[in-house]
DNA sequence: GGGTGTTAGTTAAGGTTTGAACTACTGTAG
DNA sequence: CTACAGTAGTTCAAACCTTAACTAACACCC
């Protein structure tokens, strides 16, 4: 490494400030959607991936991609998630090796109950604190920062 | 509840790149951080500032706040940085309930080995990414979201 | 001085995540 | 058809986080 492109002032409070707030909005939301609903954020994320599948179902190894859940982890929430009936596994039928994580009539009933409160709370801690004129920005540069994700 | 104020589509982008890139920044950021370094982002996060507070050291419980961790989680993280070194404890004289987490010499070393690299990290995966004439609004959105911490 | 409520910090138990090792299957190349 | 590298998913141990209970000290009021 040669000398170090240190940060700006202004680059040094957005990083802070991103730092921050994806840690307080991730905590904060998730302690909301528990009280709310007895659920994760996590277990809701999966959740309503899998109810805007084809079929409602997805492949273990394709919802840990976009859940960015590693493969066990997924294994792990899935295994909670069965246990509570919301999600149901089936055996391929094309490739002996794969698993389908499908959500259950249950699992639906609980993300229709959640989700208007999850609304709620996202309002409330995230764009009512934010000007709606900012929101276009954000969404490009989230996005951009957001493409690229882990292995 | 009466009747739920949805998102836009464009708020319902918005705040899934925010959850993606949380998520996605985090785990990349640290990964980096612990190949460069072999040190978590909380880690860093901690040794960062007590290297900024007077006589490089803080109070538990304020270090607590600043970091944004519970205070059993920040006991733990001290104990596995007081065993490499980095952090040493120190009573209180006018408080004996208080206890200061020092900063040692090893620890200002491994902060400022650390430093070059993370903001290499930091530079590569999010301010490349995002057009330098959005960093204003960026700031003032992040801020106003992170400026409401938990309890 | 003696209660009473609060704050600082740790401990212990249980739950979650990580990372490596493992089983089983697929697909391709010879 | 067989070998072999790669993929899908799970399992296990170690690391980490959360929650509640606990000790000790402060602070205030009487």
């Amino acid at each position: 490494m040669t000398s170090t492109n240190w940060l700006s002032h202004d680059e040094m409070r957005v990083w802070r400030a991103f730092i921050t707030a994806s840690s307080a909005m991730g905590t904060t939301i998730d302690a909301a959607l528990r009280k709310s609903n007895d659920i994760t954020l996590d277990d809701y994320e999966v959740l309503v991936h899998l109810s805007e599948a084809d079929d409602s179902r997805l492949r273990m190894s394709d919802l840990s991609l976009t859940v960015l859940h590693s493969r066990s982890r997924l294994t792990q929430r899935i295994d909670r998630l069965e246990k509570r009936g919301f999600v149901a596994r089936e055996k391929c039928d094309d490739d002996a090796r794969g698993t389908w994580a499908v959500l259950t009539s249950d699992g639906q009933a609980a993300i229709e109950d959640a989700a208007p409160y999850h609304v709620e709370h996202v309002r409330e801690f995230f764009f009512d604190r934010i000007d709606p004129a900012d929101v276009p920005t954000l969404r490009r540069s989230l996005e951009a920062v957001a493409s690229q994700l882990r292995s």
